[in-house]
DNA sequence: TGCAGACCGTGACAAATGTCAGGGGCAGGT
DNA sequence: ACCTGCCCCTGACATTTGTCACGGTCTGCA
């Protein structure tokens, strides 16, 4: 039986690296590439057509789970399983919608991480039961598009005025999308809001 | 010669699993052991008796860093490696005095690191050139104590009043701890405090 | 066609926040 | 003994922010 094929996409070349080592040991698990970047994933793929793509969330770019969308509506054969540092329930929820076959976080041992890439090699969906969990009790994410994005920019700690600014908003719009914000998260206020929300996946 | 006897200490499994896995490639290279939690390292290291530990930053229990030094004010002997995520300035400039014999951030490449734990087991000192050149550009902190708490404390987006409880301290003395941060770092308001002094490593 | 929901904006109000000018205490250094 | 710096507190003030009520547009759906 040849073995299977992966890629492997992290922005950290140490876990890259030692993702490999690690995956290498199997008889069963041949690296057949890595980057850094989401958006090299792509064209990486198209050469050396692995069998499943290990993807980490958070990359410069493109972001993981956009990764496992392209790759499933350009019909490369290929399935990809999240590998993410963060288990934030909206994560798993957008990854799956994306079509990706598994997602795993960091903390998991090595021989459950083999043996989610044969499953999902084999055709399987591997999802972290605790995270099932909680993305069942979470529920799906209340906030609007434009609620979203007023979230994601105030985050960082940006004024109502840069704000309306950066999005070619009133500021009266921005505080009333805030507000709308604030009432669905039962934040205090926008950063307590923002915050939650990232906690939960929802940016 | 006798193989490096090393030490891990990272909260996620796989990520120890894959350093491990990467290290033992290593001929000289020895994996004595590894933890998940801060407050398990110093035990675990009089038991294996290491010559170098690795010390991720982010972990329960204690942080990478109050490891490092208790390792060096308990007189154990063996050296101290960060090996860290986030290439904060402050991070780099507490490590060192902190008793760390070197700093690294997880995205350099597997072969840097093991040159490194050679180093530091020759008693060199290894820095990561980069955060080196930008610690000296960004300066030390300039936050007081007081001021460091109310910015760790506000970070989250919890109101004054909350703060000023949590703290045991008035509202007027919370409002001008943060408002004297907010100087300090040219920010927009607190939570842009917050967020800047933590970018610096200075929480 | 009408309705619901999301979006964009305005204006007004109360509360929270940032700023400033005080005052006093307590340590460390000259 | 004095000064300086940090801490703690107070009170007053202007600005920012959160909330609410309101009107308008657009889209999708029944």
């Amino acid at each position: 039986m040849s073995p299977i094929k992966i890629l492997l996409a992290d922005d950290q070349q140490l876990i890259r690296d030692a993702l490999g080592a690690l995956l290498s040991l199997q008889a069963d698990i041949e690296v057949a590439g890595s980057c850094g970047r989401g958006d090299q994933v792509l064209d990486l793929a198209r050469q050396t057509q692995p069998d499943v793509v290990l993807l980490d969330i958070d990359m410069p770019g493109m972001d993981g789970i956009s990764v496992a969308q392209q790759l499933k509506e350009q019909h490369l054969p290929c399935r990809s399983l999240i590998v993410t540092t963060f288990g934030r329930p909206g994560y798993l929820a957008r990854a799956l919608e994306a079509g990706a076959s598994g997602f795993v976080v960091k903390d998991t041992p090595a021989s459950q991480l083999a043996e989610a890439i044969r499953k999902i090699h084999a055709g399987l969906r591997v999802v972290d039961p605790q995270l099932a969990a909680e993305s069942f009790a979470v529920g799906p994410s209340p906030l609007t598009d434009r609620e979203k994005q007023v979230l994601q920019a105030a985050k960082d700690g940006a004024s109502i005025v840069t704000l309306a600014a950066q999005l070619h908003l009133s500021q009266g719009t921005v505080r009333n999308h805030l507000s709308s914000s604030i009432a669905k998260l039962n934040a205090e206020n926008r950063y307590d809001a923002a915050h939650r929300a990232e906690e939960n996946g929802w940016l």
